[in-house]
DNA sequence: TTTTCAAATTGATATAAATCAACGGATCAT
DNA sequence: ATGATCCGTTGATTTATATCAATTTGAAAA
């Protein structure tokens, strides 16, 4: 947490972030009022696992890496990039957080407080049942990275990873990943070195092009096998 | 699905789903009007993984299992029982079902019109917040399961589930499973003859007391220890 | 009761994946 | 430039867990 950044106005800054889309005009401005903007390092924490909730946290810029401390490892449960909003199941429980969040990339968030989210799903119901939507569609997606991670071998699990990187994060091909390899390993649920062993299986099987940081999926087909043969 | 029971009224059946408290009398004469209870037989199929998802599902009496179908193996994602409500995130997304469900006791269950839900949620504003409530405490839960899975070895697996089942699930201690040593297995991530050898493990130690169906955790400070150990 | 079939159990073996240990290479501050 | 540090890489080894193959038990059906 560096520094505090003058403040735009929710009006222009929504555009496309949809969970917004519904809100009326003096809606958003009674977010627009209680907000406020932060940068974060690359590395920084926005929040930490175990610690009070008091904010809807809406990335405008940079990466943000969603992970839970586990039994020594780490789990890393999604990446958000702008423009999406972090809001663990905590505001609606204990007003904890359940996973810490990370900046992998310099980042700007805008900090939002709940009171006023959980004022305006009351007030609003296209916003609250938008917002149950995405709770929906977030559980579907835990669904499939919990069958991924508990009934995949190695390289079916990172060929997952790859493919969540490419279509979900980066949207290009060839993607520069802006994470570590242990990164990676905490996506994926397995250790730096066997994921550094199997992405370098996939490169020799011509499957993926690595140059450091730079992976292009050159057999798409190939891969996607993999995703499913497990 | 074997036959159709008469119906009771709403007003005496909600008296312990507490999902329905914030409801007016009109609301859930609504929800009367628009359901029908349905008997299933030990091992009957609620409904399946992939199929439209209509209905909300009430279950008054018995025991279901909720999985999901991966590559090979299930998983199961928990146990459902009286009172409680079964609604997948598909219906709020593409109204198919994301995992399947089958009766592991003979049960009960009231089925309603998911559209007549969907419409009090937008119409009575403490029931959303309460089914938010929910949505954000099953995601907790799910944090918690995929951490178990994904980083812990067998024994805390173990742990975990037999700490699921008599605090959540049985509600004694010792406690009869009406589940299968296959279905104890995919609660736990592992194969039926892991989960065997685990098991006789734990009982050789003196931490449970097992006789077939019967299981009474003996040590539960070491049980806890184990399940923090990974 | 006997028969039948599914579920539970056990032992032997194979394999996936983690760990351990060492090393190379980039980056950063001095 | 020089050392220090962190990240990435590789090979050797160990360990956890699945799989395979019998065998036993138990419960339901005849």
């Amino acid at each position: 947490m560096t520094k505090i950044q003058e403040s735009e106005s929710c009006y222009n800054c929504n555009h496309h972030s949809s969970i917004f889309k519904n809100l009326t005009a003096e809606e958003l401005d009674q977010i627009n009022l209680n907000r406020y903007t932060v940068n974060f390092k690359a590395g920084e924490t926005l929040f930490k696992q175990g610690t009070p909730s008091p904010h809807f946290v809406c990335l405008t810029k940079g990466l943000v890496k969603l992970y839970i401390e586990g039994y020594g490892k780490n789990l890393i449960l999604s990446l958000v990039k702008p423009i999406d909003y972090i809001l663990g199941p905590g505001v609606y429980a204990d007003n904890r957080h359940y996973y810490s969040a990370i900046a992998v990339e310099d980042s700007v968030a805008c900090l939002v407080d709940v009171n006023i989210f959980k004022k305006l799903i009351r007030q609003n119901t296209d916003f609250a049942e938008e917002f149950i939507k995405r709770m929906a569609r977030q559980s579907i997606y835990n669904f499939d990275q919990v069958v991924s991670l508990t009934q995949k071998q190695m390289p079916g699990r990172i060929a997952d990873v790859l493919f969540y990187l490419r279509e979900q994060i980066y949207c290009v091909n060839p993607f520069k990943i802006t994470i570590s390899r242990q990164d990676l390993a905490d996506l994926s649920g397995m250790s730096k070195e066997s994921t550094i062993r199997i992405l370098k299986e996939l490169k020799e099987e011509g499957i993926l092009s690595i140059n450091g940081s730079i992976i292009e999926i050159l057999n798409e087909k190939q891969l996607r096998q993999i995703s499913q043969t497990g």
